[in-house]
DNA sequence: CATGAATGAGTGTTCATTCAT
DNA sequence: GATGAATGAACACTCATTCAT
């Protein structure tokens, strides 16, 4: 599958990492922009990703407009070219930023292979209910994106892949000190879990729904720990 | 009196009976083309809807053009507009078909009354499974439109909250006969249950995974006892 | 929230200070561009409006395309949109400066309190015959659009009416001083001696007449002087 | 110039009597349909006549539809063109209709070459009134379609030319008779007069006007004798 | 570096007219 | 003669992207 949003105006592409590389006088000054960033450019390129988010937010990725976003920055139009390749790819940065607080506020927790598991499991739960609760604007759009552009696809699809396999990893681990039940699939358990605590964790923002972030970090963990059959007390070495 | 001149595109919509009503002159044809349809019509409408969803399927909603479309099913491009509002009016028909097969078969099993409920509750799941396995193409499609249209949100918003309220119905069910854990709250579970359910369903589709229909099933079945505390020999009167 | 999945083509008119205002990503850009204009964008608006004069002179206003006037202009179909919200918003900006002009040429030798009246009546209808024969290809037009479209309609009334009006108020100023006939009835006189005069202006174009402009204000206006009494010598202190 | 508003879909136009010509089976039934028809079939004509009719008023020629005159009469969509060649096709014989109701109604009056001037005048006018009072909706409409048909606009103009120089007649006939002045231009000042006549008799309608048909016959018969300088007390032998 | 005018391919939708049944 | 499904050319309008200034 070849990523279809981009489609407008690329005259010609040129294949360099994989992927489409820009052309056009906004495109060199995006090169070395990387590079040598004023406090003024630093400013105008946060700007527009704040602007963006808003917009995106409030419109959706299809309707949002890249005159809106500008507008809502306040720069030219033709400002937003010189910091992002396009409008996917001012979505992808968003996006990306996401990806880094979940690395950072939850996969730790995941990870960790000492301490009381239990604990662990609700504190990686709470933390992710929390991170897309605060982003939950943006991830419903890359549900969207997904179904316009393959990257953005794949980029979700790995992310969950990976999820789960972190998960079914802990329950691996759990079982082999012992901890959990042994005679469930660990890949399978994992994918239900993972589609558990990501599904609930949408629902919370769209469902207009009555229950706390932390009942519901509660409850998702206590059905964590009969599914994997974990031993209250255990603690990891 | 109102502008007519630029009636082009202009689409006035009226409320009737929670829908849209129809506008326009395809319009006043397709207001009657439900009671009277030739064998023809018949054909062309079953083809339109046919070539729409692999259109759709292949090119999403966005990207899926109206063309498109008219030259898989080999008919004009007007022909089109005298059987659907628009593109999205022809979405929101084949999405209304999946909701009619759901009704059929799960939620009949869902509802049931009596039996064995974790037998009622296996068949549910599993049906649910091969439903949403069989029509993935289109489920991954309702994200996409529903960020961009409010009726198709609403719509899917207000399907999942129907689902979880069944759950959470039966959950009390259950637990009003001793069946289950008394101390759990239903709706949450229900949500929880509800989520890992769709979630997993969908994820079997895009996720490209190894874990079949029927182990799916077994395990999510699982986890939903023990979530709930099921008795294994329990039955409802 | 509203659909807007079906945004394109969907004009959203709101009113604003007796007026349409426009939406969208084209009319952002319109909006600020009645401050600051490029010398380039000056030009390309003016070029538009010219190409939409021929156009519309050559095709009427059903029949000219955007395309026909675009390709006139020389400029691009989207250019069309950075300056006009639509035809016939372009349409309406033409007769604007008719008006303008009538305003300036007509109207206030209407006004003129002092002076022959005679004489002023003369030049008023004279410069009014100009004008008119001079935009003649654009005032059939108006009767065209005024069919089609509210607005138009409405200005065109209007425009007929406070003609109407300020000669019924030359009359009775006329009457007051005792030049003429105190017997007629302001308003049906100055209502069929306007549409005379108008209605004559008209035909000049388009009946292939061999009336000059100058035997027709001389007729017109002694028409007008008898109609109304008025003494030849007359003079409004 | 060529009419432009039957451009859709005519393909093998042959000329005959300086017209086009219709192809296609509803055509041919056309064709024999004006000797052999049946009560039932002048009916359905007049029942599709009076429905243009009032779709033509109330929603203007270009945007009144063939599908809103069909739904109208009751009929199907292709009878429409069993009846008539197509939307212009009715419309011209709508207008048709009225010009021979002014034949009947006016003409007579004007052409009277005995009796009292002044009264032939008086009742002519207020007939001419009553007639496009009585058939303002269609009149506007005539503006509307001349703008986009060359054969309506020509027609138009043929019967204005043919207004006037019947008016010019009158006037020559009465000077040569010494009852009106005989140093007007007749031509001219049967331009204005016509003008004036038509003009008022439709903006009665459109203007919302308090002036009564009455007032108004009164008041342009007293310019009309002014402006030729008719005696009041003449007779034609 | 910023600006904003210019671009133009692309899209959904309309509707007069035809013609098989 | 009637029906109404099918047709398809035509059109207004959008907006991501480019690039001259």
């Amino acid at each position: 599958m070849v990523s279809r949003v981009q489609k407008q105006k690329v005259v010609t592409p040129e294949i360099t990492r994989g992927g489409w590389v820009a052309s056009g006088v906004a495109a060199e000054r995006r090169a070395t922009s990387d590079t040598s960033q004023t406090i003024k450019a630093k400013r105008t390129r946060q700007n527009l990703l704040d602007a963006a988010r808003l917009t995106f937010a409030e419109y959706g990725y299809t309707q949002a407009t890249v005159e809106q976003i500008v507008a809502t920055a306040g720069v030219a139009r033709g400002s937003f070219y010189t910091y992002f390749e396009s409008k996917l790819d001012i979505f992808r940065h968003l996006v990306a930023l996401i990806d880094k607080t979940i690395e950072r506020e939850v996969v730790s927790f995941e990870r960790r292979h000492s301490g009381n598991p239990i604990d662990n499991l609700l504190i990686s739960n709470r933390n992710y209910l929390a991170v897309v609760r605060a982003n939950a604007d943006l991830y419903r759009l890359v549900e969207e994106v997904a179904a316009q552009d393959s990257s953005v696809n794949e980029a979700r699809i790995r992310s969950r892949r990976e999820h789960i396999s972190r998960v079914a990893s802990s329950i691996r681990r759990w079982q082999s000190h012992g901890l959990a039940d042994s005679t469930i699939d660990a890949t399978t358990t994992a994918t239900a879990l993972v589609s558990m605590l990501s599904g609930v964790a949408q629902w919370l923002q769209i469902g207009d729904v009555t229950i706390s972030d932390h009942d519901a970090a509660e409850s998702l963990t206590k059905i964590w720990i009969s599914a994997c059959g974990l031993q209250s007390g255990a603690v990891l070495p």
